[in-house]
DNA sequence: CAGTGAGCGAGCTTCCGCTTGACTT
């Protein structure tokens, strides 16, 4: 029997402790926190001092269990959960849970899982710092109390199942205003030239292409510029050459290789997750999951031996880096391979060419600087004080860019690759070969992509780098902001080419801005955001976190008790929920007047209904009811226009009748309808609903009858549940709202209901079950 | 995956931070 149990958070930490601890201990993990405030309740006892009222969560349970009984049967019990206030905060859970109190309990950590740094924390045991536990606590609290007293506010104010919170309610309004800022900005445009001269480099001809240092706002301009360079002659007037080091990119942390794997492998935040999960798992990464870019003294020998026998020594340099992020508390090392020889590995593709990745840049971040050149030549044009300039750069020594070089964003056409120029010395004439003027406009801000949201967070110390996929996949799933692909427009643009001392014109077009998995606020997500931001400006501020971070370190250090902190937080926040609670406006949040209808004299609105953005026509004190139309896709409550909303409402339409029955065209939740005696047919996108008569509904009704006969294949007369019906993907059977898969081989036919109940049995009420899972996940 | 189609309405919804696991057709 195992004298000591060690606790640490994670199963594949506990493993390969375990390796290293030898047969006296036994390493289990707690698979994070064990308790936390209870689900679906407030669970936090405002009237006592903010008493938090915890529970062990149903998923935790059996975790518990066996922690529990071993706990009881060894002698000494080491907490060694990570060195951060949540870790401190599961250590001290597990002490009140486990009942350690009275049994010999020791506290330890560790920043690295290597053998020597694990040895030294068992000479080195503590007890719990409860300040450090209490901090959590209020941060936890804090958390619960913000978005449990803010989401209700927007279910009554704007619509239900909305949610608020001190992360994603900010992550939400960068997005927004980055949106804004978009949709206001006005492209200018202005005339950049360039020329090219023929020069003699040595032995061969070449040409060196030089951008004047100035750019023209007109055509005009120019081209009285191009004019003039007619008949000048150019001469080099300046040759300045200077050394340049280039820095390797510190080693990666989580939001680091959020932002690598999808500039360099087109990954999403939570597919780069996953992966290094698998890798970490395997043993093949550290732990992926870190705000620090430290490394371990074993890591950086390992790497320099690497670097030293692949490479040579002087490609080697031992460097330690340091974080500088807001709110880093750096309870792990950076993301790097476990063991630096192993340059690939095996797996599935993705994982090989994520760990590549990785592999790189940590090496790469234990390498010599690069050693560049960087060249500038200045070209003067005679009886003018204009200058072209050519800037040129030749690697001397590669240093670390042998492995790595990290991608920049940077879609600006100035930067060219850097280049290597022609030789010249300063007095050489330059011939002119042509010179080109070409209209270039400025360009927007880019949109966030999910890592690059994700970056702007760590850089406002909002979040930690495991909330960070999960925030951006909540606040997709609220559907505030969605990932799109916008394929840009074209625009015309001139160009003025002087050559052979003759001046042209051409007109070209281009495509611009065009922009991949890019977020962009809805509708939904504009209004929350306004709302929030006009009712509640101190939890939108952008040094919301950092501010409360201060007032939490205060805690931690013992200066400051936490009912405190949240009681002075609190009085303050609860009115203003109230308030905007309470607010009674005539009209809803983020309501647009229109215009009226120029057929009824009604007001036309568009607001965020119950099921997303509609438009209203009519108000609700009017004898006769509004009228009510959901937005199209493409439609944004901001900008739409009253003739655009117009049309909405020309559907419902009555085409007339048939058989009897009167047939009309909705649109719905689906797209456009023909309904006819409580039948329903989704019209085609080749038809215009506008326009379609009532032949046409005939025929889409008939053809639905009789697709609706194909598809009841048999049916029992003893037991009306039970169908086979025809559906997309071949027959099925059909029993109480599930649906079952017809075994391979099976005449379908040929099914005895004594069968179809077996198939039933057999595949039992599995996939019902599955599916309320997953909804219950997705909230 | 397999069908869906109202009317702004009860029910119920929600936070952040630690960690992995499992319905696969």
């Amino acid at each position: 029997m195992a004298k000591n149990l060690v606790i640490v958070e994670s199963p594949a930490k506990a493993k390969t402790i375990e390796k290293f601890l030898g047969a006296d201990y036994k390493v289990l993990s707690s698979n994070g926190h064990i308790r936390d405030l209870k689900e679906r309740t407030f669970s936090i006892d405002i009237e006592h001092n903010f008493e938090p009222i915890y529970e062990i969560p149903a998923g935790k349970k059996a975790v518990v269990a066996s922690l529990k009984s071993e706990a009881n049967k060894a002698n000494t019990v080491w907490l060694a959960s990570d060195e951060d206030r949540e870790g401190e905060a599961i250590s001290w859970h597990l002490s009140e849970v486990l009942n350690l109190k009275n049994k010999d309990t020791k506290r330890i950590v560790f920043h690295e899982i290597t053998k020597n740094a694990i040895l030294e924390a068992i000479q080195q045991p503590r007890s719990i710092n409860l300040n450090l536990v209490k901090a959590q606590q209020a941060r936890r609290v804090l958390d619960r109390i913000v978005g449990f007293e803010l989401s209700p506010v927007l279910w009554k104010r704007i619509k239900p199942a909305l949610s608020a919170g001190r992360v994603q309610s900010v992550t939400v309004r960068l997005i927004v205003e980055r949106e804004r800022e978009v949709q206001s900005f006005h492209s200018t445009a202005s005339y950049r030239v360039v020329a090219a001269f023929a020069v003699q480099d040595g032995r061969k001809k070449t040409e060196l292409k030089a951008e004047l240092g100035q750019r023209f706002a007109t055509e005009q301009e120019a081209r009285q510029f191009l004019e003039g360079c007619k008949n000048a002659s150019f001469s080099v007037t300046g040759l300045e050459k200077h050394p340049l080091k280039k820095k390797p990119a510190p080693p990666f942390t989580t939001s680091t290789l959020q932002q690598e794997a999808n500039r360099k492998l087109g990954l999403s935040v939570s597919q780069t997750m996953s992966i290094a999960q698998r890798l970490y798992e395997d043993g093949k990464i550290t732990y992926m999951r870190t705000d620090s870019v430290n490394l371990s003294s074993l890591a950086l020998n390992t790497a320099k031996k690497v670097i030293t026998e692949t490479m040579g020594a002087e490609y080697a340099k031992t460097r330690r880096f340091t974080t500088h992020q807001k709110g880093a508390q750096e309870a792990h090392e950076a993301i790097r391979p476990t063991y630096m020889a192993n340059k690939t590995i095996e797996g599935k593709p993705m994982e090989k060419k994520l760990y590549d990745l990785i592999w790189k840049r940590t090496v790469a971040s234990q390498m010599a600087d690069a050693e560049v050149e960087k060249t500038t030549i200045t070209i003067g044009m005679e009886g003018s004080d204009r200058k072209f300039v050519a800037e040129g750069e030749t690697i001397v020594f590669d240093g670390f860019l042998k492995v790595y070089r990290e991608t920049v964003e940077d879609e600006d056409e100035q930067n060219e690759e850097a280049r290597a120029l022609p030789t010249v010395k300063v007095g050489d004439a330059l011939q002119q070969k042509s010179i080109t003027a070409t209209e270039r406009f400025t360009q927007h801000p880019p949109r966030y992509t999910e890592a690059g949201l994700v970056s702007k967070l760590e850089e406002l110390g909002i979040g930690r780098p495991s909330t960070y996929a999960p925030t951006i996949s909540t606040i997709q799933k609220r559907e505030y902001v969605e990932k799109v692909n916008l394929p840009g427009e074209e625009r015309r643009y001139k160009v003025l080419t002087l050559k052979d001392g003759a001046l042209s014109e051409e007109t070209k077009t281009e495509r611009y801005g065009a922009e991949k998995n890019k977020l962009v606020p809805t509708d939904v997500g504009m209004v929350v955001n306004d709302f929030l931001m006009a009712s509640f400006p101190d939890i939108l501020d952008y040094n919301f976190t950092a501010s409360v971070e201060g007032q939490f370190d205060e805690i931690a250090t013992g200066h400051k008790e936490w009912t405190q902190t949240i009681a002075d937080f609190y009085r303050h926040f609860h009115p203003e929920v109230e308030r905007a609670e309470k607010a009674k406006e005539a009209h809803k949040v983020g309501e647009r007047l229109l215009g009226n209808d120029p057929r009824s004299g009604k007001p036309v609105y568009v607001k965020i209904g119950r099921y997303g953005p509609i438009a209203q026509m009519g108000s609700a004190e009017d004898e006769e009811k509004p009228r009510f139309a959901q937005l199209k896709k493409n439609m944004s409550i901001e900008t739409v226009t009253l003739d655009e909303v117009l049309e909405l409402f020309k559907l419902p339409r009555t085409l007339g009748q048939y058989e009897g029955h009167e047939v009309t065209v909705g649109a719905g939740r689906f797209g456009p309808y023909v309904a006819y005696n409580k039948t329903y047919v989704s019209i085609p996108k080749t038809s215009d609903p506008l326009t379609l008569t009532l032949e046409e509904a005939v025929q889409l009704i008939q053809a639905k009858k009789e697709a609706d006969q194909k598809k009841h294949l048999k049916k029992f007369d003893e037991d009306p549940d039970m169908e086979i019906l025809n559906g997309r993907y071949g027959p099925y059977i059909a029993y109480k709202g599930s649906n079952y898969k017809i075994p391979k081989g099976k005449d379908p036919n040929a099914l005895t209901l004594d069968e179809c109940k077996a198939i039933v049995e057999q595949q039992g009420s599995k996939p019902a079950t599955a599916r309320r899972r997953t909804t219950r996940r997705a909230r």
